[in-house]
DNA sequence: CTAGATGTTAAGGT
DNA sequence: CACCTTAACATCTA
């Protein structure tokens, strides 16, 4: 689930629960998932004072000191509650506020990461919604197409679900070899992730609040085309499954 | 019971 | 060496 659109929802959500507020304590269920030792003395009495999302990943600045990096790995989300409420079941860290508030960093598969960072680092790209159009071109140079919307080192933010969205609205197979791209192609791909990406966005990362015109909703094998009601295809690209319309995309 | 699932990364192969 | 593919991680569900 966590790929751009929800990392930006999660970000709003947490400007709107966890800003500005002393930090009281830190619980650490899972280990697993926080990769800084301490990190209890090191929240303790600091406050979050920003958030700014790139890529996939939260980058969050405290009262002093590096950024807290969120990562939501494949099942990763944010939950807050107050004293009373029933916290959720897989609560791996949560943050205790001195105005009684919590949230709770949820995650039942445990490949989200928790850490402290001086700066983004050089192995992630520029963020989707932020790079050039030359430089995105730039990157269509050798290899499958939606392979390299997901690479993170070519450009963060496009995981499995939006990068068969973004080539299924551009007309484009997910397996077409991008050195064979059109100067036009390349442009309608680009335009493509930006349309997709904020309307993803402005719908609140929510699928059930996409247009039903999208290849979102279906992704089991032979649900039918959104556009031509032909079954679609499964296939394997870049290592992920791969849901295509052999009649709607070139 | 088995296979597969939205991500990342290390390891293995060409 | 560069590039591509696969396995592993932990847990749940179809």
């Amino acid at each position: 689930m966590p790929e751009l659109p929800d990392v930006e929802v999660f970000g709003a959500y947490f400007k709107r629960h966890a800003l500005n507020k002393p930090i009281e304590s830190v619980t650490v269920t899972s280990k697993r998932i926080v990769k800084v030792s301490g990190i209890e003395k090191k929240l303790q009495g600091k406050s979050f004072t920003k958030v700014k999302r790139h890529g996939k990943s939260l980058f969050i600045s405290l009262t002093k000191g590096p950024y807290l990096v969120m990562h939501f790995g494949m099942t990763g989300f944010l939950y807050a509650y107050r004293d009373k409420n029933p916290h959720q079941k897989h609560s791996r860290v949560i943050f205790h506020f001195k105005d009684s508030s919590h949230l709770a960093f949820v995650d039942y598969r445990m490949f989200g990461s928790i850490k402290f960072l001086e700066e983004i680092p050089k192995t992630l790209g520029p963020d989707a919604l932020s790079i050039s159009k030359p430089a995105f071109k730039a990157l269509l140079k050798k290899g499958a197409l939606k392979a390299i919307l997901m690479d993170q080192k070519k450009m963060a933010g496009v995981g499995n679900i939006y990068a068969d969205e973004i080539c299924f609205q551009a007309h484009l197979l997910p397996s077409h070899r991008s050195e064979t791209l059109t100067e036009k192609e390349k442009s309608i791909l680009f335009v493509t992730m930006h349309r997709v990406l904020k309307k993803a966005i402005q719908a609140k990362a929510e699928p059930s609040h996409m247009p039903s015109t999208w290849l979102i909703h279906e992704r089991k094998k032979n649900d039918p085309c959104p556009a031509c009601k032909r079954p679609l295809h499964k296939t394997t690209v870049g290592g992920r499954s791969t849901y295509f319309c052999a009649h709607c995309q070139k």
